[in-house]
DNA sequence: TTGACACTACGAATAGATTCGTAGTAAATT
DNA sequence: AATTTACTACGAATCTATTCGTAGTGTCAA
């Protein structure tokens, strides 16, 4: 049921991950936790900047916006985290790798070499779809 | 020697895919094979669009140019196509995996699935990882 | 020489994302 | 009732990417 939803651009990636981690959540939650995340390095976008965003995010419908007790508003992301992760690497490794799956995995471990449990992670994945799958 | 190259715009990024593929070339090789690529898709960029767009791409350091020997300047890449991909495939990994690139990874077998023979290969290369360099 | 050609250079239009100021509204507080 | 508080709504500024038109320049052929 997720057809045809617009790609998140970088600021909303922000805001759904927030979503994602905490579930339903208002303007204010979501901008204040943005805030705490990005205090560090950059300074924090503005409460209406976050309104602003949100509001646009339910007309794209990438949010479904629901009336919460108090005054405020609760928004529900309407993508899921697998989908927007899936349509996005698909992208990187259709824009970046020639639609190679494998050359973007040999670099994603190139790049941040993983632990032993991850590489056993993989391995089983890997083994997994060999037997049930693979051609 | 790829200090602070700026991250290429997705347009910068089909630009540098035609020169990784071909070697240095000129606007006009760029352009054309970029509308070949497109033709089937989408309406292909003008070639004056090419060319301001590598324009910036070289007063940026993306590009170097050098004088061809007929009218035309010839552009070669500065920045490598290894070292890009490792940059977008590392923000991507930060941006939505949390920093996990096993995330990633799995994400990436699982939306295209791999052939018997890549998944070989990234067995291998874990296999590889584990005695060589892992903790 | 004239004109067609093949380029480069550059300004400016368009589009999308992000930003925030200001105004409006309803409820809670004095 | 008047004020403060806590929100939403919305227009508009800014910024970046992308687009292309138009003008300039040198070369080559007639």
């Amino acid at each position: 049921m997720n057809g045809k939803l617009p790609k998140p651009t970088p600021a909303e990636t922000g805001i759904l991950n927030v979503l994602w981690d905490l579930g339903p959540g208002t303007v204010k939650q979501v901008q204040s936790r943005l805030a705490e995340q990005r205090a560090e390095e950059l300074r924090p976008s503005g409460y209406t900047t976050i309104l602003k965003l949100m509001q646009i995010m339910a007309e794209k419908g990438l949010l479904r916006r629901i009336e919460g007790d108090g005054r405020a508003h609760v928004y529900i992301p309407v993508i899921e985290r697998d989908t927007a992760q899936r349509q996005m690497v698909r992208e990187l490794v259709d824009r970046l790798f020639g639609g190679s799956s494998t050359q973007m995995v040999l670099q994603a471990l190139a790049e941040r070499p993983a632990s032993a449990e991850e590489l056993d992670e993989i391995r089983r994945l890997i083994a997994a779809r060999s037997e049930g799958g693979a051609a």
